[in-house]
DNA sequence: AATCCTATTTGTCCTAGACAAATAGTGAAA
DNA sequence: TTTCACTATTTGTCTAGGACAAATAGGATT
């Protein structure tokens, strides 16, 4: 049972979507408490957080809002494949996060980090996994606290990596990459991934973390003279957001810096200024592109 | 020239408080765009940024809200008093932070961390860092993302040598220790460092990361059989609400499971059934004194 | 197929009122 | 003097229903 704001944050859904939902198709039908205020049964949470799934993949609200929840769920197997055909790596991990065996969960990621090497774990596996939890957190079948224990142990492995690649005596050239989220977007492990295939690709990297004003990030491309600014966006944040936020922040960053976005989120597309990466594994190439551009144009500088 | 959105965001002030401040206190008084909306002029959203961090402080918004911006800013500066008695450690990472160096406060921080040894590091520099971070914050002499680039590079090195800790063959035993946060409390710096504390101590921890819900707590340390609970507020957070929080985990919670509770929290206190551990140095002995009580239970039962 | 136009859908803003939780202020008791 | 209980004020967040621009779908036309 929630109130309207956790329902905003666990949802990914305003308040005003949320009444005005309620208004125009009677759901989500929340209860009322003492004071007549909204509150939410959990079915109606899971329900929520599948149509957030859905319209982001393309539904229409008018389409899906108030339809039963076998419905949404059958819809929301059907679009992202279903958990008969998960990669084995990701059914094992899901048993383990089931289980609540902490232990295992680091050797299996540790482990699969040291097998496939920082790249291929990076690129490769991690989104698969990152994706198979997701989906079954937002079917239902794992914890809020199962969850945080898989975020939680992915970041301190991908953290543990990225510190030892860094260390490990790689070429730290430009560009100068800064990593950051805007505002609305909390979740830290795109912008880890990122990082890590940016030190890869032998770039300096600067991190801000996530959630840095718009403003601010403009003022931290300009003190660090960053090259690139490189924005993360999740499955959990809507293209209408990341859109906007994108227009402003380029509108607030000198020209010379490129805005690189990229992650899980749907909608998200280039615009004017934005270069958008669509996938891990593009970074590398992006990189080299970026450097061939600068060589290219300091030649002719000079 | 922002609009509402952009001003919730970037003030972390809510529309809702925005609008009933102008209905009350006659600020902000924003401009009207062609359909009627608002729109805050520049100098409006520096003074709601002041704002916020002045109410943070403990100001109250009916003193303050719609005071000239240069008695704001007199306030803020004011605040958490002057820089002149900090400690020379602390002196440095200020400067370096001030002048952006993101490569310095790197080699700064893990070369505390190497110099000094993963606890003196955690228990007695760490805090005076922090602090010295935060004070300077709230004084306005650190931009957002210079306060943002410290926490992550913190974050960072602390998490590395937590790593290594735990992969240099430590013992790892009992007491289980299950660490996270309140839902309102989204600082993770104090979680990891009393992480830090309790793998010295040979514990076997599983973090659980940020704002789990009190509910999805108690259901992780039923699964995780876990000892002890560790709950870590900053600095930010409300006494009423550590204290409101810890009531409910504690009677949500197996008996079984010791909670405790420490971090930067002014009023925080102990509670029936809740341990308070003030200071970071004081884990060990509390872990000590934990296996002395649970040898002589077994003993007894035996 | 591509482009334009129109109708519908949809998210976000608006006003203004209400009320509980948090905080300050006051007075009584230790 | 400090500590506690009680009352008054402050403050954030909720509510309702209305409005409208931006986004999207569905046809019609090139």
């Amino acid at each position: 049972m929630l109130r309207i704001n956790a329902v905003e944050r666990d949802c990914g859904l305003p308040k005003d979507t949320l009444r005005v939902w309620e208004r125009r198709y009677g759901f989500p039908n929340p209860e009322r408490d003492a004071n007549g205020e909204r509150v939410y049964p959990d079915d109606q949470v899971r329900a929520l957080r599948l149509l957030r799934r859905l319209i982001d993949a393309g539904h229409r609200p008018g389409k899906i809002v108030g339809q039963p929840i076998e419905a949404l769920a059958r819809m929301a197997s059907a679009l992202a494949g279903d958990a008969t055909d998960l990669a084995p790596e990701a059914e094992i991990l899901l048993g383990v996060l089931r289980a609540d065996d902490a232990e295992r969960l680091r050797e299996l990621l540790s482990g699969m980090l040291i097998r496939l090497g920082l790249r291929a774990f990076t690129a490769e596996v991690a989104p698969v996994l990152n994706q198979a939890v997701g989906a079954s957190w937002a079917r239902g079948e794992l914890e809020i606290h199962q969850e945080h224990l898989f975020t939680e142990q992915f970041n301190a492995v991908l953290r543990g990596a990225i510190n030892a690649a860094r260390g490990a005596g790689a070429r730290q050239e430009r560009p100068l990459v800064l990593l950051t989220t805007l505002p609305q977007e909390p979740h830290g492990l795109g912008l880890l991934m990122a990082e890590a295939m940016f030190i890869l690709a032998g770039c300096r990297c600067v991190s801000l973390g996530v959630q840095v004003p718009v403003g601010s990030i403009a003022a931290a491309a300009r003190a660090h003279h960053a090259d690139i600014l490189a924005l993360s966006f999740s499955s959990l944040m809507s293209a209408a957001q990341a859109h906007a936020g994108l227009a402003e922040l380029r509108s607030v960053t000198p020209v010379a810096v490129e805005i690189w976005a990229g992650g899980a989120c749907a909608g998200l597309r280039a615009r004017e200024g934005v270069r958008l990466i669509r996938a891990l594994d593009a970074i590398a190439p992006a990189v080299e592109n970026w450097r061939a551009r600068a060589c290219q144009s300091s030649g002719a500088a000079a």
